[in-house]
DNA sequence: GTCGTTTTGACACTATGCTGTCGTTATGAA
DNA sequence: TTCATAACGACAGCATAGTGTCAAAACGAC
């Protein structure tokens, strides 16, 4: 009955819960982070995410650019606005769809958890080498887009 | 002003947002994977983690394994319990820490949930190579550790 | 121009995981 | 043995991310 394979020994296996930790560790030291500055791991990638983006993009882009939902970006969209670090600008390209911007205030906050991001990623980088965190950046991203390939490939919002 | 640094060019910044990715991918993939057997992929995690450990362990337990807060699973525990794929026994070692052990219920659902993931990472190895995988999850598994080391030394419940 | 499809924002709901707190139980040092 | 400390289960509350659904807006085929 097919006992040869346990499922938690695959390689692919292993890497995945190794993904689930690190994921977690990340958010945990993010949150950390960013707590002085009244952000939150997810709000800092969101500021993230607009920052990249010359000229602001819509709720929607955002959500395409970080791999989630637009309804889950939406929300912490809305804090944001409500904190004052983002602003709804008029999109020249759709009436609805409403460019979302940074503030003065924003950008500050934004680049302040960039300086408090930068020795992380240093010490974290020397923890390894930086050849093997690209090899395994791009084994992830391979994974990822297999895997979007092979599940779902179907309607509406894809995540 | 330090302008030579954009975080989100760093390498070890370009990796925290693949494991980001490849987090969300494979959890939506894992609930696709097992609703049929009226799971999700947290139930299942938990499902395999009691499955490796021989004789069940208690709920605080399974949290260290996994890496997350025994509140989390806590929860997760309860609704298994509740769904009849897993019991309660006693513990000799402690009285208020049940050990959680599978039902045959819950050995049949871990084994069809096993049988439904291995294609998929057979095909995701393929989609890279074994030995990729190997290193990519080392060089996660450095990670995670050092990132434990250098935030939170500290005390209470450490996921 | 019209109509069907897609995209987008908005809202309600659910699932997962975290912190905080309490009382109980083990454990270990004095 | 006694007592401080740690670990564990239980419960409440919050943040994040998903689904489902609806109407409005944009887009494309005809």
């Amino acid at each position: 009955m097919n006992a040869d394979f346990d499922p938690f020994l695959h390689p692919t296996s292993r890497l995945a819960l190794e993904v689930f930790r690190l994921n977690g560790a990340l958010i945990a030291a993010g949150d950390m982070l960013v707590e002085p500055l009244g952000l939150t791991s997810a709000r800092w990638q969101v500021l993230g995410a607009i920052t990249q983006a010359e000229g602001g993009l819509p709720t929607a882009g955002i959500a395409r650019a970080m791999g989630l939902t637009r309804q889950s970006v939406q929300r912490v969209v809305d804090d944001l606005a409500r904190l004052g670090l983002v602003r709804f600008a008029p999109n020249p390209h759709h009436k609805r769809a409403k460019l979302v911007q940074l503030t003065p205030e924003g950008r500050m906050a934004s680049a302040a958890a960039s300086a408090r991001w930068a020795p992380l990623a240093e010490a974290l980088a020397t923890a390894v080498t930086v050849p093997a965190l690209d090899e395994a950046a791009q084994v992830l991203h391979r994974l990822a887009t297999a895997l979007a390939a092979l599940t779902a490939p179907s309607s509406g919002d894809t995540p």
